[in-house]
RNA sequence: GGCUCAAUAGCUCAGUCGGUAGAGUAGGGGACUCAUAAGCCCUUGGUCGUCAGUUCAAGUCUGACUUGAGCCA
């Protein structure tokens, strides 16, 4: 099993910074949303959280897709940027820093980082022959390569002949020191199934990687020869550490680190693992850094089954989507739907289906319920019940209690698909208690005292539930609480925009940490008007109807 | 070609140390009425990808095969 991220004060986490040579897909969609749940959940944990996205904007593809548009790569770029940065807000990401690759700072952290690996000598110059991809900015080797010379992942693309005086990363010379690392790290590369890909791989030998190309302007200038740019991956890694920069630090390296290096995690599709939990670590060793603590590298999407691939045609439009349905039923559904690290398949129907039961029927109907009882039967106030006199043994108590443990060890693991889980059997077990206690009953045979301890319990439970969805439903999780009379914007749960919050709740600081617990809910407050949390969503007409 | 992972109910998945299968959801039925025709209870669905092997006993272990996903700079 593994081990949760340690417990600590503050938590940095990034997303990758995204290859800017197309629009926002699916899967962009998908890591961020991740990202941000992990994020807002070390937030509402009082942690000092940094999220970090991008882009990752030069290399020679990038530098030919804005020439065939004939614009200026750097139109290109800001372009691309403008879609994913209206992606987020669509999605309600809430990033801390969003690191560009051709931002003036980032040249002087590469700079400073090449310095450091150039002076621990590994950094060499050597030559360079071979089949080259443009699309995968690779090398192939040529008995990978069919008879006509098409790219295997990209069929549409010729490789290119390539005869190159490059200078290279020493990757070779850190073989053992990785093994050593993933070793006295398990948790370092997950899931174990990647893990597993990856020591596979290293055990096979590491030979050196070319760091820069020649004939590519599109790029950071190589400081030991101007010549020739920076490979993009080389680049790109340290944009993470562009994003560690305050915006108002004097760009150096130094700087960037001086404050929450090593980063927490890194959240990746599975593509582009090898760059992340071989290459990254040797660069770091090599600069004389530590290393991050973790990798995780999630799955991919089908589409109903299928392989999304643009000669398909059956893209995801994640903008598209988002409007179509609105963010949190998206965020909802990628994240309980699929567990995270496993492929996963994106259906429409699935997805209605999802979450129609889960947040209209199951949660939004118990909070709705529960809301109109405590208006008719205790007009309109937390009913008159101390939770300390509920006994031990009632089975909403029961569950509540360690409810907030499991979930954070379930987000502590990335396992949202469990986090839901645990939270949506409470929120069943909650209505399965409504029903056995029947409180409409006990109203008519004024039984009032334990009637306030059922409706107390109920919606309690709804409380805790909203409050451990908050990361994945920042919206609903915020009207639930409103509904319940708790004045309280999880959009606006610290990081960088750190709000005061007003707690309705009697004795509670602006902390909300122990809101985690079960018997929040304070007797005789006022509760806010019922209205519906959640509006189904409708079925699409099927094709042929 | 080498390697890794997967295949269990219509769908998405659990299944521990081998003891002939579970959940959610969808479908069917029932009692109820506080509620978003929601909720609750009951229930129909499975030759556990195929074929062998080990074993008193295989979803589980072994081998081969099939299909799918991925890695092989």
């Amino acid at each position: 099993m593994n081990n949760p991220i340690k417990t600590q004060a503050s938590f940095t986490v990034t997303t990758p910074l995204y290859y800017v040579n197309d629009v926002p897909h699916i899967g962009h969609a998908y890591t961020t949303m991740a990202a941000d749940t992990i994020a807002r959940w070390h937030r509402l944990q009082q942690r000092n959280v940094l999220l970090i996205t991008g882009t990752d904007e030069h290399g020679q593809k990038i530098e030919r897709t804005a020439i065939a548009a004939g614009v200026d790569p750097q139109v290109h770029c800001d372009r691309i940027v403008a879609k994913f940065d209206l992606l987020w807000g669509k999605l309600n990401i809430k990033y801390d820093r969003f690191s560009r690759t051709t931002a003036a700072n980032h040249q002087v952290i590469v700079k400073d980082f090449f310095q450091r690996v150039w002076e621990s000598g590994d950094i060499y110059q050597g030559t360079q022959q071979g089949w080259y991809c443009v699309s995968c900015e690779e090398f192939k080797e040529e008995r990978d390569l069919p008879e006509d010379k098409h790219c295997p992942m990209h069929p549409s693309k010729q490789v290119e002949w390539r005869d190159e005086s490059n200078y290279f990363f020493r990757l070779s010379k850190y073989q053992q020191q990785l093994e050593a690392l993933y070793a006295e790290h398990p948790d370092f590369i997950l899931p174990n199934s990647r893990r597993n890909e990856v020591l596979k791989f290293v055990a096979q030998g590491l030979q050196d990687f070319s760091i820069s190309r020649v004939n590519v302007d599109w790029g950071i200038p190589l400081p030991a020869d101007p010549k020739q740019t920076i490979y993009v991956w080389f680049d790109a890694l340290l944009g993470y550490m562009t994003g560690l920069l305050d915006p108002d630090a004097e760009a150096s390296l130094d700087n960037a680190l001086a404050q929450r290096w090593p980063i927490n995690l890194h959240i990746i599709g599975k593509d582009i693992l090898r760059f992340h939990a071989v290459y990254w670590p040797a660069m770091l060793m090599s600069a004389g850094l530590s290393i991050p603590d973790r990798v995780f590298a999630h799955g991919y999407f089908t589409k109903d089954g299928k392989k999304i691939s643009k000669s398909e045609g059956n893209a995801i439009d994640p903008i598209e989507l988002v409007d179509r349905y609105g963010a949190e039923p998206l965020r909802y559904y990628f994240l309980k739907g699929i567990e995270f690290g496993q492929d996963g398949d994106f259906n429409e129907t699935r997805f209605i289906e999802i979450v129609n039961a889960d947040l209209a029927n199951n949660l939004g109907n118990l909070v709705n319920r529960t809301l109109n009882m405590a208006k008719k039967y205790c007009q309109g106030r937390v009913p008159n019940c101390n939770p300390e006199d509920i006994s031990p043994d009632n089975p909403l108590k029961l569950l509540g209690e360690k409810l907030g443990t499991q979930v954070s060890l379930a987000y502590d693991n990335l396992a949202f698909k469990e986090a839901c889980e645990s939270i949506i059997t409470l929120a069943h077990s909650s209505n399965k208690y409504i029903d056995d206690l029947a409180p409409w009953a006990l109203f008519k045979q004024d039984k009032q005292a334990e009637l306030a301890q059922v409706l107390y319990a109920a919606l309690e439970s709804a409380r805790l539930a909203a409050y451990l969805l908050a990361p994945i439903l920042p919206k609903i999780s915020t009207n639930i609480y409103r509904q319940l009379g708790l004045e309280f914007d999880f959009d606006l749960v610290g990081g960088n925009n750190v709000t005061t919050v007003d707690m309705n709740v009697s004795n509670s600081s602006t902390n909300c940490e122990h809101h985690l617990g079960w018997g929040i809910l304070k007797a005789n407050d006022l509760l806010g008007e019922p209205s519906p949390i959640f509006t189904k969503l409708e079925l699409p007409l099927v094709a042929n109807n």
